[in-house]
DNA sequence: CCTTGACCCTCACGCCACGTGAGGCCGCAA
DNA sequence: TTGCGGCCTCACGTGGCGTGAGGGTCAAGG
């Protein structure tokens, strides 16, 4: 086999678009090591070290740390195929945030138009926005989270005030999910769905960035324990609760698809 | 008028999805200093605060530093309506960002599967992954920009392998617009067109980064600077200069729908 | 009226991911 | 052999905050 090209540092800066620099400090901190020096001490990278870089930044753009990127890599577990292949699904979800953003963008427009708006619509100034959201839901995929953690540290700051509107807002969601129910609407309907959607949201908003594959997480949890459930059947009918939960199975379908 | 509504550090951070600590930060630098404060003290923030801070939001998105950003704000011309309609248009642009890093993440995949690579296959592991092709770009949009200044900073780095591999390149491309030419192509057929785009994906990999709208510019010299003109004729017929200008219009016309 | 607890304030130091020289060796073309 | 561009290693600087420390504020409850 004959020995592979190597790239010298300014090739690789050029063709991964960064400094020098940086590769430079990628050295120092153990982050991408050149495969070789040259005898006069010269960095010389293989095509191995390059797909690494790829690895590096992309995990950089996801907004992990340089050293939960270097964690990440060197687990023996790691697998680069695996690692590409989320990263796929990654920035499809992606596009769907840029979609969100655009949504906030299009609220600050009717903002200036309207030249009023309430509490709520503030809120939609920044849906899609909170960058947490998003790199927590990195988090998620490259391993190593506990997305609990995180909100403990939210609620934990949380006062009477916050308290009171979180109850309101569940109050709400509870309420339209029973009169959906009552109207005799399917769990898999639009509607049903949308209240789903919703009762997501709000737990991302107040808790922590709940995906929908936590999301059904906790359907299972309202249905399984049964104070949930009580809590939950208070505020409709008996079986509300089972009700919300086949929502929110059937919502998290519709985003998968 | 009653006076609105008013909020607090702490409520103007959850709804945003910034911490607080950022908030004074903002304070304390002039970039979002709140309208009022309350007479202990507290900062009070209005819904023009919000919107501003939705701005800033914005304008730290697209990779600009906050001095960057309260300058543009800042500046008596400065348009919300028309920088949000610009936001919308960049993250359209976001989009195929996001697409063409979906192709740099598949090249990865090629590469891993194939278990080979030549030197052009590196360069596609990291196209639509340079950061500094998209904060230019932006940077392009909210003004106060010399994109020829990245270009100089650039040049002067390049040694002659640099520059003798773009000059192949550049007549790799007038070569294939020649032959096109000859071919009996229109300069708006879709081989003409994509001889353009390469072109254009030329000047941004080796100089700056070059828009749609930068380009149609550089057609533009090349038409009306006869020394432009003669060197590229020098690669095809009289003419392809114009012909190559004329592609370069109807690609840009492309990419606008 | 006083306490308690969740909020708010202002310093001020720390940290990460590099940017930016300074000072000096390598290699190849003139 | 002398440039000249590129490479090397220190080493300090910077932006955008995080994270206490030390201390006022305000509404609810005893």
């Amino acid at each position: 086999m004959a020995p592979r090209r190597t790239y010298r540092v300014s090739e690789v800066a050029r063709i991964a678009g960064v400094s020098v620099r940086t590769l430079h400090h990628y050295d120092e901190i153990g982050l991408l090591v050149p495969g070789q020096r040259t005898d006069s001490g010269y960095r010389a990278y293989d095509q191995d070290d390059l797909l690494r870089l790829q690895q590096v930044l992309i995990g950089r753009g996801q907004g992990l740390t340089l050293e939960e990127v270097r964690r990440s890599l060197d687990e023996p577990s790691f697998d680069h195929r695996q690692a590409l292949l989320a990263q796929k699904r990654r920035l499809q979800e992606h596009a769907r945030h840029t979609d969100a953003m655009i949504r906030a963008v299009d609220a600050g427009l009717a903002f200036l138009e309207e030249d009023q708006g309430d509490i709520m619509d503030m809120q939609r100034l920044f849906d899609g926005f909170d960058p947490s959201r998003y790199e927590a839901e990195a988090q998620e995929h490259w391993g190593d989270t506990d997305a609990f953690r995180e909100s403990a540290k939210r609620t934990k700051r949380y006062g009477k005030d916050e308290w009171r509107q979180i109850q309101q807002e569940q109050e709400a969601i509870y309420a339209q999910a029973a009169a959906v129910l009552r109207a005799g609407s399917a769990s898999d309907s639009t509607e049903a769905m949308d209240v789903a959607e919703r009762h997501r949201d709000s737990i991302s908003r107040w808790f922590y960035p709940c995906s929908v594959a936590m999301h059904v997480g906790l359907a299972e949890l309202y249905e399984a324990d049964h104070r949930f459930a009580e809590n939950i059947d208070r505020f409709g009918s008996a079986g509300l609760a089972t009700f919300l939960s086949a929502s929110i199975r059937a919502n998290a379908e519709r985003q998968a698809r």
